[in-house]
DNA sequence: TTAGGGTTAG
């Protein structure tokens, strides 16, 4: 009795390679195949580079050393190369393999074009995509999602109009690729020139578009989407609700995120984790806790990304014992370590509820290098407090890892002016100018039916200004007569 | 067997 037979053959492997996604399995089944002489059928090792690039942790490497070794290639082994040398952001490296391949697919330049497009090197994707024999919709797709994400919309309008042929990626990529940045107008037209031409949406153009609106708070297309969902056959696709509830919480209509939680066939921990920041980022720390509660109930697992929001809701909440005590039940309870995202929620619950020295000591006893998020929560948290000295020694921290930031010189000023340290008020202002920062204007934006319209300090471009600034002055007065005073800085 | 859009995170 043969006992591999228990295994596989080499037909068999590559789709058990493909099936697994951590390291050491693909790993112990590169061992069984190797013994077994399977590593000379091509499909095998194929398979294997591409399995190790998809497992991270160093797979590249091991995939990289398994490339060399092989006594053949073919076209695909080279693909499989280089797109694992894409994906761990080895751009040089892929390229030089590109350039050393013998023969080379419309596969082989897409993958590459992709790199450049996603290290946003538009003159380079330029280049290569000009230099293209043959393109296909993917690498025209790929090129209107470069200029997208790079901010050139019209660059990617103009590839967009270009393409001999499209389905539903580019469109998806361009309807998104507005609504990210605001573009109402442009994204509602769009969108509707998509549904006239015929085409039906998958659940990842609904989640992609429904995504970008709530990055940009573009709540008329989110209700637009929700009603082509309704029409759908995903409208009880839990992850299509998922982006809805998302999109509703973000465009603060929390009741309608409600509603469609309420409404879900069946939820995952996404669903929870999504209402659950949705509550807590408006300020409703003790509802959240109630829905974690409910949640545990019905016996879902709450991950990482749930105690952020927990965390999140107890800050907004003001409920420091509470987050101080689900801090510590998320390791002893549920096995999950720490990341530098809930040391800072803890580190702004105990600076925004008055525990200065309690939240210092958290930065110092640090299990990681305190990032300029971490430092920008405590800076926040002395500010409050008109702490000096403490702000002082955050701000040297923070100028030393990002001096290129105009608010930190910015804010400490603020503070020396407040406390009457007049000389050193006059050297940072010098220190400012010759660090030649400018502090950006912070603006705000809202959304009417025609699009979104930002807004900055002392703003004087919208022809309605005078009448804007006249409803301001009587907004200012209402509040001063309720009894509200604003900060010295 | 290899390539494109996509949900939760201070």
């Amino acid at each position: 009795m043969q006992r591999n037979s228990v295994f596989a053959d080499n037909f068999a492997y590559p789709f058990l390679v493909k099936a697994c996604s951590l390291f050491k399995q693909v790993q112990m089944i590169h061992t069984h195949v190797e013994k077994f002489g399977f590593l000379n059928d091509i499909f095998v090792p194929n398979a294997l580079i591409d399995s190790y690039c998809k497992c991270g942790l160093g797979g590249v490497d091991v995939a990289r050393k398994l490339f060399y070794t092989m006594s053949e290639r073919d076209v695909v082994s080279w693909n499989s190369m280089i797109s694992g040398l894409v994906k761990s952001g080895e751009l040089g490296e892929a390229r030089r393999l590109f350039d050393e391949m013998p023969e080379r697919n419309t596969w082989s330049w897409n993958t590459v074009l992709d790199g450049y497009a996603k290290a946003g090197e538009m003159s380079a994707a330029f280049e290569l995509f000009g230099k293209m024999h043959e393109r296909n919709v993917i690498s025209w797709s790929t090129m209107v999602l470069g200029y997208s994400k790079s901010g050139d919309m019209d660059m990617a309008r103009m590839m967009f109009d270009k393409m001999p042929v499209k389905n539903l990626v580019p469109w998806t990529i361009m309807i998104s690729g507005y609504a990210e940045k605001g573009f109402a107008k442009e994204a509602f037209t769009l969108y509707d020139q998509m549904e006239r031409s015929g085409l039906k949406l998958d659940s990842g153009a609904f989640i992609s578009i429904l995504a970008a609106s709530s990055e940009s708070g573009l709540l008329g297309l989110g209700r637009r989407i929700h009603t082509s969902v309704g029409r759908s056959r995903f409208r009880h696709s839990t992850q299509v609700c998922n982006a809805l509830v998302d999109m509703y919480a973000k465009c603060g209509s929390l009741d309608k995120a409600m509603k469609v939680f309420d409404g879900m066939v069946e939820r995952d921990v996404v669903s929870w984790n999504s209402i659950l920041q949705g509550l807590a980022m408006h300020g409703h720390g003790e509802r959240a806790l109630e829905l974690f509660s409910r949640m545990r109930c019905e016996g879902f697992t709450p991950n990482g990304v749930t105690f952020i929001g927990v965390l999140c809701a107890c800050t907004h909440g003001g409920l420091v014992d509470d987050g101080r005590h689900y801090f510590s039940i998320m390791g002893k309870d549920y096995g999950i370590v720490p990341q530098v995202k809930h040391y800072g929620c803890m580190i702004d619950l105990l600076g925004r509820g008055g525990h200065l020295t309690e939240a210092f000591k958290l930065v110092q006893d640090l299990p990681m290098e305190p990032n300029a998020i971490i430092l920008g929560t405590l800076l926040g948290a002395c500010r409050k407090r008109n702490n000096v000295e403490l702000t002082e020694k955050v701000i040297d921290q923070l100028i030393k890892l990002d001096p290129s930031n105009a608010n930190n010189y910015s804010i400490l000023s603020n503070i020396y002016a407040t406390a009457g340290h007049w000389s050193n008020f006059t050297k940072v202002r010098l220190q400012m100018k010759s660090a030649s920062t400018q502090k950006l204007p912070g603006a705000s934006s809202i959304e009417l039916d025609d699009g979104v319209h930002e807004f900055t300090v002392a703003d004087r471009s919208h022809p309605q200004s005078s009448r804007i600034y006249k409803m301001m002055d009587r907004l200012g007065h209402h509040l001063k007569q309720v009894g509200y005073v604003p900060r010295a800085y």
